[in-house]
DNA sequence: CTAATATCTTAAGTTAACTTTAGATCAAGC
DNA sequence: GCTTGATCTAAAGTTAACTTAAGATATTAG
């Protein structure tokens, strides 16, 4: 295999658009792989920068950090990602994004219908059964997953 | 108008599924209109239990408290919502859905090429021109706006 | 009336995700 | 070889969104 090319923290700032102390935080935290040189200064993979731009697209999408360390978790810290390794977590994410598309899709439908009708008390809030945001929060969300019932859009008239 | 019943702190805590502090804590954020009793403690309309679940449910689309709070000051404080002021609040939401499923849609057809071809390089992310999270994000994600092409789906082999 | 429970306020603590600061060392260009 | 710009580490600061703690008052049930 032909070695990887190496770049500076510097350059992987400037290539995605962040703070060098962005991109040492995300080394610090495990998400970028990188080696040293004989100085002591960290030189990464040019393929950090697809890790980044990643990594910066899931969180947008509202997973944390350590959700993101898990889906980079299936590309190799000790080689360049092949098509192969970009493929499988391709196809992972895409099936949290559909997975997002159908919870948005079923709230806004119930809406829809609250629109119209106004006394949707019983409709259950599906946004509520994803796992997404669930885990880090406590039994709060958890009841509200039992109990909501979109009744913020019913009105004072019956 | 009929006086609208007045409810507790706890009351609304236990009808939502949240801890008091929460509750207190939205009150004096101001996301939730509340008065005082003769003795200093807060009593809520009961309609406040529908503006919680909108917080929640907004929460957990990715808005922020103060976008949240953006949202809920179409509706009246010194009175009870009405029909009309929940459905424009409905519409407003509606909107924003749309929007993220547009832009989910989008990401997930650009990764749906990528995991085809792997060489989707100037494919531009539309994820990012969403007014969203944008606001809060400094120069980095504007940036990224412009530069973002998935090029993090490309793979060693060209 | 009194005990038990609920609230109140203020202040401090917590977690995630970063940035900033300070002082020191590296690396590159002339 | 020296100056300048890039990096380094460690520690502290920041913001959002809450929770916890402490001590004091309110409200309610009996």
């Amino acid at each position: 295999m032909k070695p990887e090319p190496l770049v500076s923290i510097g350059y992987v700032a400037k290539r995605t658009g962040n703070a060098v102390s962005l991109i040492r935080y995300y080394a610090n935290e495990g998400l970028l792989p990188s080696v040293r040189t004989e100085g002591g200064n960290r030189v990464f993979p040019r393929s950090v920068i697809r890790r980044v731009s990643f990594i910066l697209i899931a969180q947008n999408m509202g997973y944390t950090l350590a959700q993101i360390k898990g889906f980079l978790s299936s590309l190799p810290d000790n080689r360049t990602p092949t098509q192969q390794d970009w493929t499988e977590l391709s196809r992972t994410f895409h099936a949290h994004i559909e997975s997002k598309i159908a919870a948005l899709s079923s709230l806004k439908t119930s809406i829809e219908g609250c629109i119209g009708c106004g006394c949707l008390s019983l409709e259950r809030c599906k946004l509520y059964n994803r796992d997404d945001k669930m885990a880090k929060q406590g039994a709060g969300a958890q009841l509200l997953d039992e109990n909501v019932q979109l009744h913020f859009l019913r009105t004072t008239k019956k």
